[in-house]
DNA sequence: GATGAATGAGTCTTCATTCAT
DNA sequence: AATGAATGAAGACTCATTCAT
């Protein structure tokens, strides 16, 4: 009786069990053996799917990347206004759920990994790419409405994006001046004080 | 007969190697016979003044926070207006100059390996804490002479440097979205148009 | 398919390795590839058995104390008359044979390290804990049977145990005023002539 | 004004300080850099008067076994009685005062790597030599006066001599059944029950 | 498909030895 | 005579990778 699937469910289950790996760890200090155990199977099986360490990694990040494309996904179904979409999506990338705090863990490994390995900018840019478009086409949505101020629609994306990539690093090395709670207020406060057309000031 | 200072100008000479290595090849792959290589000194004298590698991995970064450090002095000394000194603050961190951008590469690993290491954090906190206070002080003096909106200092420094970590780490990415030079016009849009009192909307 | 005992049995082959290898090159000069030279394995092996090089020749040590137990086993079963039986013990602890000259030369190095590792402390206090008990038992048998003189049986057991290890001493740093053959004259007169209950002087 | 003792002197402040280092941390975890430190010289010092690590550890045997020789001294002016004055050695050999602790530190390990040099077997056997005829001349004199039982002099001087040697052992490896004091009553024992021409049984 | 014992190249680390001062 | 900074060979240890089962 051929389990057709289960190659393709073991790889499942090796490429997350190195993500969660990197999300505690740290990249540098990964090693094979962890993952195996993690993932329950063999250090051989590692081997037997994927050819080398570094192939491991690359691939654990692709498939990250896919992962982290398709949390997103529920932003494109809203209904919601432009600005208080913004706020949601700010809401939903604070480093606070345990799931979202080992998705930014990932994705600075990644960052830091991709200085030297162009196949993992490429992700990056990527994913970066979809991301600065989302955000753009919301606040594009806002400026035709006339709630959100003139501009490069792609220029306040960045800026948006950045601060939020900015604040939470510093929020995940447990800054005491830079918490979770704070950030929400500094992003909150950009997008009501500063996006909108005729804020007072 | 005692060679004054030669101890302490190893230490410097191992040091500077030191963040040479971490900028060129990273954290990860940081071997004690490159620093050696690249100090021009044999490996054995890197255990002669650092007992571990994690130890001169250590002292490596905090040799490079006084340096960061000293390295925005300037800022203290200027006379120039508020708005002018934040654009010349963003002018000087764009990725661009050899020494700029090998700051960054440091700093960067320096994020990444301070998720797991409490010490590092507590540099980058000092950090960033100095950091903050030197651009909200401006932020400040901009805001007592009219020339920059009202609202929460700290919270608007926050923003900006928020903003330059961010996108920095998109332009060492090698984005092609984002370069140094769309890096700068995203700052400098945000001190032009976001910061000042009354600017035209 | 699991291959069974094959843990168990490297491990053996490792540890017997490693008393060879003490007792030809001594504790001081034992290098981990020697041992998996004689093993006749990779030196990688041996730490996949054995975390590091004390946890290794601690375990060797343990290894050889329970092999120097086993092998005076035949002493308790054997129906010699008490001075018989330890003319039979002194005999077969001369440093002559090969395996018994291994077995002090292992036994010396233990003693030397045990100055310094309260573990092998141990080892030595359970070793001669049953070994004085042996001989004690021995002697008082043969005061009961009237043959040994009265006294102390443990007392009389120490002598003759530290005078034996006293001379194989002698005899193993190549005395040529105490060879193994005078070691025998000296332990059997003690035997003839202390011993015995009324010995004649 | 040149002290011409000067080089002497330091020869044996160094080969004391190796002593001392051998008695504490044993032969194994000897550093030429603690010799150095425990001397208060520079470690280029010990070099300057020894050529090689294993030179320096041959003279401070040598020295040592010089020492130790000087340290019986007494023995031969003494007036007592012959059973008085082994009693007396023993008692002078008991590892109880700090110094004597000390010497079989030492001795203990001249022995174990006596096992591997020639040289420091000619030193046993030197010593041992002059001991053996040094006790044997007590006891012949014991057996001249009649107080001593009749048999080969050497004989009884190698009994006591390896009993003391291999109760030691025992002693120093911290024995909790085997304590200097019951090394004493036992070679008390020997002397008093065994050596005595017509000791009652 | 899967295991995990085994390998060995790669690195860190130690320390005797050298030598400029 | 003396120092101690510097060297580099030696050796412990790690871990990705292989392969017999």
């Amino acid at each position: 009786m051929p389990r057709p699937h289960v190659e393709e469910e073991r790889r499942q289950q090796i490429l997350e069990a190195t993500w969660h790996v990197i999300a505690v760890s740290g990249f540098r200090n990964l090693r094979l053996s962890d993952v195996a155990k993690r993932a329950g199977v063999s250090s051989g099986m590692i081997h037997y799917y994927f050819d080398t360490k570094r192939d491991l990694l690359k691939a654990a990040f692709e498939r990250y990347y896919e992962h982290s494309t398709q949390r997103r996904q529920w932003v494109m179904e809203t209904g919601k206004d432009p600005l208080e979409l913004l706020k949601l999506i700010v809401e939903s990338y604070l480093p606070i759920e345990e799931e979202t705090l080992e998705g930014w863990h990932v994705w600075s490994e990644l960052w830091v990994e991709g200085l030297q390995e162009p196949d993992l900018q490429q992700l990056n840019e990527d994913f970066y790419g979809q991301w600065r478009r989302l955000v753009a086409g919301i606040i594009r949505d806002g400026q035709d409405a006339g709630v959100i101020r003139d501009g490069s629609a792609i220029e306040l994306a960045n800026m948006l994006i950045a601060m939020i990539d900015g604040l939470a690093i510093q929020v995940l090395l447990g800054s005491r001046s830079m918490t979770a709670e704070r950030m929400r207020t500094t992003c909150m406060a950009f997008i009501d004080e500063m996006l909108p057309k005729s804020a007072a000031r």
